[in-house]
DNA sequence: CGCCACGTTGAATTCTCTCAACACTAGTGG
DNA sequence: CCACTAGTGTTGAGAGAATTCAACGTGGCG
């Protein structure tokens, strides 16, 4: 199961692009490659010990952090290509990372880090990237959840898994979301009902398509433009009518 | 105005605690100390190149980051002790640091911190500790905003402020807020008048007295109740409503 | 002294949540 | 093979929290 470096899709995405092979080769020595994580299963839980980062070779992951009072708040959804783990940098992870489907991730474990930061080219700076980027996902997480509607967020948040997924040479108009409507409510900060209302408003407006958790962008335009906070004025109209439209359905029915 | 690593007040916060004195030496030839802020200019804008990290000396700091439309959001205030910077680690920043007064920091430039890394034992592994605690607080504040009320935000982030003047040994219950009410609002998702009418209630309520900017903490476990979702009786219910939801979602992870 | 940024307060509106019921799907076991 | 259940998602109606809009204080500073 184990998948060489060299090989991997990724390679460019989760490693410093311009490797030569022998030292991808010094790479692959000091990391665990292919290791399966079940759907439901944790990489690391809150509290752990910090032994290492993670890249995501398959499926996707939820970060997870969890208030004294029970609740728990989603901080990131990790797709393939993605370093995770820099929360627990320090010593012991905050956070719970949990796949949310069946999925194959590569350890880099702390020693090797360290290793392979002082004697590859292009390894640190790699990493100093990855938290940037890292550092900036949480950034934009936080605009989107304290100044935009729940229509932005949900059109936001749309937005950033197509391009995610087109940055890796995937569809960005056809693809299949891996989490549940809760979780994508629970980072968006809101509730499941409002998610579940907004993506039938979009499916209305023909902006988006949904089938489970199939999407399928149809109208990319409107996307980027109501994403930018030009949503329509009409919608709440819309959503009335529709309501009327229902209730006069159910009515013959 | 250079004041020297072991003279500062702030080692072993913005230090890694156990340098010897030769350590420090070389520490100290490294970074340029006792840069002056003044209030209102940045230390470096978003799109600049990253040049180095930046350690607040002494007053304190806003890290905002704007949308295409104009809108700004702060993902950061910043104390003495405290490292930044890490949003450019990969070659440009995306934020733009503003001082709220006039301040000092200390500038680690980039070739020096790689230096550092590599010949200094305990700054690799201090620059993680921070980069950890960089992530952390975002997370806090994505579960802040994503899951409270406002209420339980002002609260949680009078009481962030608190403990962040009680860890540098300044009072924690009589501080001052370096920024103004729209900071605080934009900070926390909500609007200026908002966190007014709350600041009103808690003085009301006879649990903080607020003289302007100043702050006075009279009932401090009162505020640790408040943090915790433990408001009045509408706010306790809804809480508890998110929570069991929470648990749900938890439950099917 | 008057200006301007900052802050406070009130009233009406609106967005989102909560509560509650129902629909759909997949998996389980009879 | 089909009922049954649990998990997930959808829809409706009412309630409530926070926003917006607007007017009005207040303090620092030229």
């Amino acid at each position: 199961m184990s998948l060489s470096c060299d090989a991997c899709a990724l390679s460019g995405i989760c490693l410093p692009s311009n490797l030569s092979v022998a030292e991808i080769t010094v790479l692959e020595a000091n990391i665990h490659t292919g290791v399966k994580i079940n759907k439901g299963d944790a990489i690391y839980t809150a509290g752990e010990r910090f032994t290492g980062l993670y890249a995501v070779k398959s499926g996707s992951f939820k970060s997870v952090i969890a208030t004294s009072q029970g609740d728990e708040q989603i901080v990131g959804f990790h797709m393939p290509g993605e370093l995770l783990g820099f929360d627990g940098f320090d010593s012991s992870h905050a956070n719970t990372t949990v796949a949310l489907e069946t999925a194959m991730v590569c350890k880099v474990p702390e020693d090797s880090l360290e290793f392979l930061c002082n004697n590859v080219k292009g390894v640190s700076t790699h990493v100093h990237k990855m938290v940037a980027s890292d550092v900036r996902a949480h950034n934009s997480a936080l605009l989107l959840i304290a100044q935009k509607t729940a229509e932005e967020r949900i059109v936001c948040f749309l937005k950033n898994v197509s391009d995610r997924f087109k940055k890796r040479g995937f569809s960005g108009s056809d693809f299949s979301l891996s989490m549940p409507r809760g979780d994508i409510a629970n980072f968006l900060g809101m509730a499941p009902e409002t998610v579940s209302r907004l993506f039938a408003r979009l499916e209305d407006e023909e902006i988006v398509r949904f089938n489970r958790r199939e999407v399928h962008i149809i109208n990319e335009a409107e996307m980027s433009n109501r994403a930018c906070g030009h949503g329509n004025a009409l919608a709440n109209k819309a959503q009335a009518n529709r309501a009327q439209a229902n209730k006069a359905l159910a009515a013959n029915a």
